[in-house]
DNA sequence: TTGAAAGCGCTACCAA
DNA sequence: TTGGTAGCGCTTTCAA
């Protein structure tokens, strides 16, 4: 079912059927009766345009490229299906990558990109690739780059929002599980933390600091950061991790530890993943707005889109706010805590 | 970057190019120096193909449709990361549709599968739709069709396991959330539980069984069921969820009710999601092996491709194995449950 | 061993 | 108001 054979079904020339059926400007010279007869044929032949020959003669592929480091769990599938939303409701499609953090799929993912002629590229969670002229958009990309639009939650606010209650409770020894090295958002957060600290007078010394040893999102992680964490020092009341999963894993390894949280130990996650609620003790957290962040992606990508020649230069961020989830987890420092921080 | 321009920067031709590039058969016929000079000049000159281009032309588009209820969290995900590792491997590229169980998503899938050209369509959890002569592979597919190849769990096997289990700690009155009515699974698993009680002289009376009544990949559905569940009967001492997040919400909602799981009831999942194993108490529950389906699921496709022409019409069904994983939401029935069944 | 040219299905320019 | 036609970038047949 070609425009070819509709044309000659309907004895009309293939320009004016593409004019009609595209939607084009063009079609407001074409008298409304031609215009029903084309659509009625269009529908009972069940004629379906090629976007593939579209995509070809207009130089454009209404798709769009994202870059993930997983689908499977938690934190890149809640802004996925943000993204997938948005713009799957705006006709585009997605041409998706998950790179599992590995430098050869990143390396090929441009390739990939150019290939298929994407119209622009969403990064989550990744640190940026080169993609030569096309739009592009971040999702907690660590830094700016010129042209470029990232979506950022406010790490600051987020590690003062999480420091201050912890604060409240009578914590004074914290300490901190931060984020695998890879992962995007590890360094600013941590910034954040060791800024939030010195403005509670809070100390971080190297031994109450840890760092998780892979991406996995599962508690193993967590479970071993927290182990060597309990080796080199007992002198905290709380711990501030730096994702759900790995928090679920920290008090997994506190409890065989024989440590109850949070009657020991307080624990603070970050995320707000779909289990955070439901995981027992719940779990006390700093939520990011994930799905959110995804819409805001899609649609600075479909603004970029509509204004096409508008080249920008400058770097933009989209600033989004953490709040602060308090469930069972955290609690006031226990006296014995407090008193040692005393 | 074109062939056109390549062409012109090598003084070859076109078709000598691109038969050396796209690996073509005919290539070899083109002297090894040839061939190097052409690798080399499509490498310094950052020479990617037109994707689209070539799909137009050789009328495939080495994309495969992928329609899901759902990415954000559990079943879908898992099996779509199988999917998504396997097919990008091979080069394939995914059109994904989530349809969250909408009927105009999936009414409008076909066409948008029709008009990106995708190879084959891959349908997760979903009730088969029309598509026409393409190739289709399903999983969790209720029925088999034609020509289609179903990923399936040996349904049979699974409520086995789970029921013997139960009944070999002692438990005679089981309770049962079944699936959400739109969900692909509902129906089939409920039929294997209730022959799988029937075998074991189990009853399963009316008031004893209710249903999700939502997709939602959270507690609340599970809760509610269980609410309404334990308004009806409080003769059980097992039951038996749908699914993980079911089983979660239910002792949610016995713990409101002041019932304690394992104590008083023990409760049974299903798929073990990643957080089964991380809740608490840890879920003992029937694994789905997901991931694998979404391998399976990839392969079958790729079978599919690779031999054109040999239109199967009969429906072929690939049974993978469930697993029981026995953790701490499961225990002998108490004394007093166990003198109620006698 | 290499090249010329047709054509995949569509859109957009120019002409009528 | 409508139609003819070139051409998007590629592959492949046929000819040399």
């Amino acid at each position: 079912m070609s425009l070819r054979t509709l044309s000659a079904h309907l004895g009309l020339s293939m320009a004016a059927i593409s004019r009609v059926l595209s939607g084009s400007p063009a079609a407001r010279s074409i008298p409304p009766a031609t215009q029903e007869r084309i659509f009625a044929a269009a529908r009972e032949l069940n004629y379906r345009p090629n976007l593939l020959a579209r995509s070809l003669r207009r130089g454009q592929s209404t798709s769009v490229g994202v870059l993930i480091p997983d689908i499977s769990e938690g934190y890149s599938a809640h802004v996925l299906a943000g993204i997938e939303e948005t713009l799957s409701a705006a006709g585009y499609t997605l041409v998706m990558i998950t790179h599992h953090y590995r430098e050869e799929v990143l390396a090929k993912s441009e390739r990939i990109f150019a290939e298929r002629a994407v119209d622009a590229v969403i990064l989550v969670g990744t640190n940026l690739h080169v993609y030569g002229t096309t739009p592009t958009v971040t999702v907690s990309c660590p830094d700016s780059h010129p042209g470029v639009t990232n979506i950022v939650l406010d790490h600051d606010r987020a590690a003062e929002l999480a420091l201050r209650h912890l604060y409240s409770l009578g914590h004074r020894n914290l300490a901190v599980i931060k984020g695998y090295k890879k992962s995007s958002d590890t360094e600013r957060r941590w910034q954040s933390i060791e800024r939030a600290a010195a403005m509670l007078g809070m100390t971080l010394p190297e031994e109450r600091v840890v760092q998780l040893d892979d991406e996995q999102q599962t508690n193993e992680p967590g479970y071993r950061a927290m182990k060597k964490l309990m080796h080199q020092s007992r002198e905290f009341s709380a711990v501030f991790a730096f994702n759900d999963v790995a928090a679920i894993g920290a008090i997994d390894a506190m409890r065989d530890a024989g440590l109850d949280v949070p009657e020991d130990v307080s624990v603070m996650g970050f995320d707000d993943v779909a289990f955070a609620r439901v995981h027992r003790p719940s779990l006390t957290t700093v939520r990011q707005p994930l799905h959110r962040m995804g819409v805001l992606a899609a649609n600075a990508v479909l603004e970029k889109l509509s204004q096409p020649g508008e080249k920008q230069t400058d770097e933009v961020e989209v600033v989004v706010e953490p709040e602060l989830i308090v469930r069972a987890t955290t609690r006031a420092a226990t006296v014995c805590a407090a008193a040692e921080a005393a």
